[in-house]
DNA sequence: TTGATATATCACTATTTATTGATATATTAT
DNA sequence: ATAATATATCAATAAATAGTGATATATCAA
């Protein structure tokens, strides 16, 4: 018995599969952290070192490493290594779509901020 | 010494405020979950009381009811009691956004699912 | 009041996640 | 080889979260 096909009262749509949403919340959630959302913010406008990307953030060097390697493992960004220097970049293309949302409605809205 | 005012190397568009990220990722973060996302599709469609949800998601009753309370707490539903009976709804209109991104980016196109 | 139904809360365990400081690895220049 | 710089990993503690079964509350019907 499937959920997807159940129905009760009013009528349901074919509902996403739960793999896909367990996909898709793996990488919501790995977007749903302050720090990663302001590094997505900053990678959505071109490829940054750790070092940049840390100073920008103000955060210690470990932790931006950490929140850039988590969301590589998840294929949300990627990296390229450039002598000694590391830039990170954004892959998946829904963290545009994310980002988008979350700025749409954030309290102070987009075209107000200067 | 604002981080939104800072620049290395290249040019960065004014950040978003941490307040703001923070704002966003509970958001993200609560919608960030199989079932919540499950739960977030059906209230899409229409409102629904606990016990419809329950069975639609196939989650015990005090599991979807706990789902339901923390994103009404979160601000992003809000409930209706009618009787005995307590029907959620929709009111974060980020969600439908949030939703639309993950559906368009599922290894199964939106589309093509039938 | 009693019983039935719908929802919410509690107590508890298990798991995951974040953060920090110390340290390790890799690359380049001297 | 040594030093300097950039990045990654580790260990350890702290904190948040999920799921479950039992139980409590609320509403309605008889």
């Amino acid at each position: 018995m499937k959920a997807a096909a159940k129905k009760t009262g009013a009528g349901i749509e074919d509902l996403t599969s739960l793999e896909q949403l367990r996909e898709a919340a793996e990488c919501l959630k790995c977007a749903a952290h302050p720090h990663r959302l302001r590094i997505i913010e900053i990678l959505l406008q071109g490829n940054f070192s750790v070092d940049e990307i840390a100073r920008l953030c103000e955060l210690s060097q470990p932790a931006t490493s950490g929140h850039l390697r988590l969301m590589e493992a998840k294929g949300l960004l990627k990296s390229q290594r450039a002598g000694r220097t590391v830039y990170y970049s954004v892959i998946a293309p829904q963290l545009k779509g994310i980002f988008d949302c979350v700025r749409a409605h954030s309290t102070v809205p987009y075209t107000r901020r200067n």
